[in-house]
DNA sequence: AATGAATGAGTATTCATTCAT
DNA sequence: CATGAATGAATACTCATTCAT
């Protein structure tokens, strides 16, 4: 009996398709993905990937939005339950995501975002809000926190979790440009982490 | 038939075309420019531009190479020639570099590199070899000075010159995406300078 | 389960889906007129007006033939039965018939069958037995009776019931394409059937 | 030597474009209309035919615009300039022209702007202004000079040009949809002549 | 009978590149 | 050298029609 021609499985298409969209967007960028190129690897027709998303740069919203937000809210909702000291935190979970980002699908999209953004002011607000603003804003608390507990002192850090941040888009970049020639990025981040901590403990760093 | 008031000089074209280029890449990005708009831009016609590009891509590379270039260039002389110490040169000339940077045109062509680097790695083996690594050289460099003269201490640092580069890269791509957003960058970027600066030195951050 | 309160019958279906069909032809024309778009008119899935009409080409000729013949049935049956005589017909009837048709629906069909009558032949042949050919014969008859009853002379009018038919499709056409530069197209149609009576009755028109 | 590749040709290229389209317009009317079609017919690639017209649409314009408007230019212009009684006009050279129109291009392209006029709304008013208006106005003029003249009673009819105009429109849409069982068109437009002249002249008809 | 998810052929338009002049 | 007319391959998107459910 041969394989049939029609499935119908509404529920899991959208997924299906941004997971071949994701692969196809990470391998060639936004503008060299072909629109059928991303239905074949769907395994579906472009007719049925257009159902779902009206256009491709809609497609790539949501490709964003469906890969890049989950990640941060892992990162905040420990934020908010975890019982560990901010410093516990920043060297362990936080660490973690920050060492495995670059070397992850999302530091992929992260590269996409910095060159097709410009060209998509929707989508960079919508990652404004609900992916950079609400990553700073974790950390602030945190750090809001840490001075509340005795654990950090007060000082210009507290204004900029940015310095948190930096060592992340860092690493991301360079990986995706300079595999080769790119320090160890795990390095990069512990030794930033490590300043920041140090200065915020008040220790000779 | 009087003659031409202004006559172009031939060997001004390719510096024309390219300045116009990169006004063109700078205001669309790469997939988006058209070689037209280009050549018009630059006064002269398709065909010519051709002669001095043989493809677009060409002429990508082209303004990646002649204005990325000189901007490093400047920035290793003073470190080679002048006397300053090496606090009074982070604070100094590379602060004053790194402040202005992105906000400059340049700041423009390293989010192109982002976005279209992958496509082009001979590009990205040019950049490296004559940006990157030789920025990051330099910066390693002062650092050795800094201690061979018992201004700074030996640390982990010495190793990762990138820990300078970063705030900067993190500005411009942040200012090119969240203009409204964005932080002041000078601020960030003294920071992160006091904070190795003071690493360095063995104060109290 | 409650029973549904209505329940389509599907005697029904067929004119429900023309109907929905003529007013969407109407509004967009043929062309432009989205199969999807009429049955979700209509009130019914796209699978099942393909029940019905094996293509769109076969709903727009059902649409064709169930709307435009019975108007040309009225006015025969009228011809047939009436004592009237000729000159009262064409004053009465023929010219509220005349006179509303460039306002109706029917009116837009003409103009689609104008528009896309040449790319179906079997449609034109239709239409033109069932309702040029029936619509110019009645006339004729009527123009024969007027002259058998001494009412009217024969003249080469007699062979031409075109010259009565022109106006109403004058007129209609007009209307569709120019409704605000349009003259009042009764007055237009009176004037014909003024001229032509009175050449008829042998008068100084 | 082989043909060359490329003439250039700048000159010509609109008109034989057009022409080409003109063809293809009248044989699939719009819609079925390939512009690859058209590029082929007119020995051109279809790049250079968009470096002439923006649009399809705008090509469609352009061939209305430069066959339609000359036919009536020719009219008015003898209208205008020559000698000839109203009478004279009407059943020389007006009833030459209304005879030989149903015939021609033009008259399929009367047919394609019945049927694809109302997605145009500013290429009917195009066509209203420089055809239907200025034909309507020359054709009024004349009557009015014929009243002048004593050669013509003033009745309903000078107001209704259109009685004139309809028996063309008449004409070229049936013998474009009923070819094989069109009237004698001559006789059709040369009996409504008739009808109207007699009338203006106050004769029996 | 009824649905609507799925198909895929079909087409206008763009743009880097070439080459006759 | 210089031009810009000419090329044609490449691609997003549509919509009539089908068919598993």
């Amino acid at each position: 009996m041969p394989e049939p021609r029609f499935r119908r499985r509404k529920e899991d298409r959208p997924q299906e398709i941004t997971e071949a969209a994701l692969t196809a967007f990470a391998e060639k960028g936004y503008a060299a993905t072909r629109v059928d190129d991303v239905a074949k690897r769907a395994g579906v027709s472009k007719g049925l990937l257009y159902l779902y998303f009206k256009t491709k740069e809609d497609l790539f919203k949501a490709v964003i939005r469906s890969f890049v937000v989950p990640r941060i809210d892992a990162l905040t909702t420990i934020i908010d339950n975890s019982e560990m000291s901010a410093e516990e935190f920043l060297r362990g979970p936080f660490f973690e995501f920050a060492r495995t980002l670059p070397g992850s699908h999302i530091s992929i999209l992260i590269r996409l975002m910095i060159a097709e953004g410009p060209k998509h002011p929707d989508l960079l607000q919508f990652y404004w809000d609900n992916v950079v603003s609400r990553g700073l804003g974790a950390i602030s608390e945190l750090l809001e926190r840490g001075v509340q507990q005795g654990e950090f002192r007060r000082s210009a850090v507290n204004e900029l979790p940015h310095l948190f941040a930096m060592p992340v888009l860092f690493s991301v970049v360079f990986r995706s440009l300079f595999e080769k020639q790119c320090p160890d990025t795990d390095k990069l981040i512990g030794a930033q982490l490590d300043l920041l901590i140090a200065h915020m403990k008040g220790d000779v760093a």
